[in-house]
DNA sequence: ACAACGTATAGCCAAATGGATATGCGTTTG
DNA sequence: CAAACGCATATCCATTTGGCTATACGTTGT
């Protein structure tokens, strides 16, 4: 019962905070405004969700004057795949694609 | 927003739920007193959290005479590597945790 | 300097959640 | 067949959660 596996998993429960840790994954660093657009929610809203998922170590920030620029942390999924891993020896045989095309990405 | 997707976050974000779940894949099927034990919660709420666990796809359940048989779905955990997939798939610009990701799966 | 902007915090509230106990209902056992 | 057992459902309660509005605070532009 880790505690930071609990935040994770918490975390990432909630689909508003779901759907902003995927738009920072698919559209890199943005700032609350640019996160705003989509989510169907108040902006302090926004920021309350973020600093959850920041808590969880899922996203990081960065202040720039005025704007604070967030940006998924997906090394924090390691949680995820290792609790998944734990629970079955399933994870692999997914992965082997994707294993394959990043060493030949690496030549 | 899968329907399911959503179930099984939200299922596998409580504690005591997830905790259910790894002894259900642990030691393989299990009664509702079996679980009990270590659940650390009454009759009633295991057998609640089963109900979620259930709805979420997680668990199965078979009836013999008065006992009632818990076992994990491990397959209902693609939905888990699916996401996560997607989520660490936008490495176009971030390989590094990709292949973080990767090399803990290795282990 | 002041207004507008970007973000975070503070309250507030309704709804959801996780727990407990009481009880119903089928199944086994004495 | 009555008591004990295994499990599920019903009800209730306290806490948490997720949303809102109002507001404070720093930054930028005029």
């Amino acid at each position: 019962m880790s505690e930071l596996q609990d935040a994770v998993f918490r975390a990432l429960a909630d689909p508003t905070r779901r759907g902003l840790f995927e738009r920072l994954c698919r559209q890199g660093d943005t700032t609350v405004v640019g996160l705003l657009a989509d989510a169907g929610v108040s902006q302090p809203v926004v920021s309350k969700h973020l600093k959850i998922l920041k808590a969880a170590g899922l996203v990081h920030d960065r202040h720039e004057g005025r704007y604070t620029y967030y940006g998924a942390r997906r090394e924090a999924l390691a949680t995820l795949v290792d609790w998944t891993t734990e629970m079955s020896g399933f994870w692999q045989d997914r992965f082997d694609d994707l294993d394959d095309l990043l060493k030949r990405m690496d030549q």
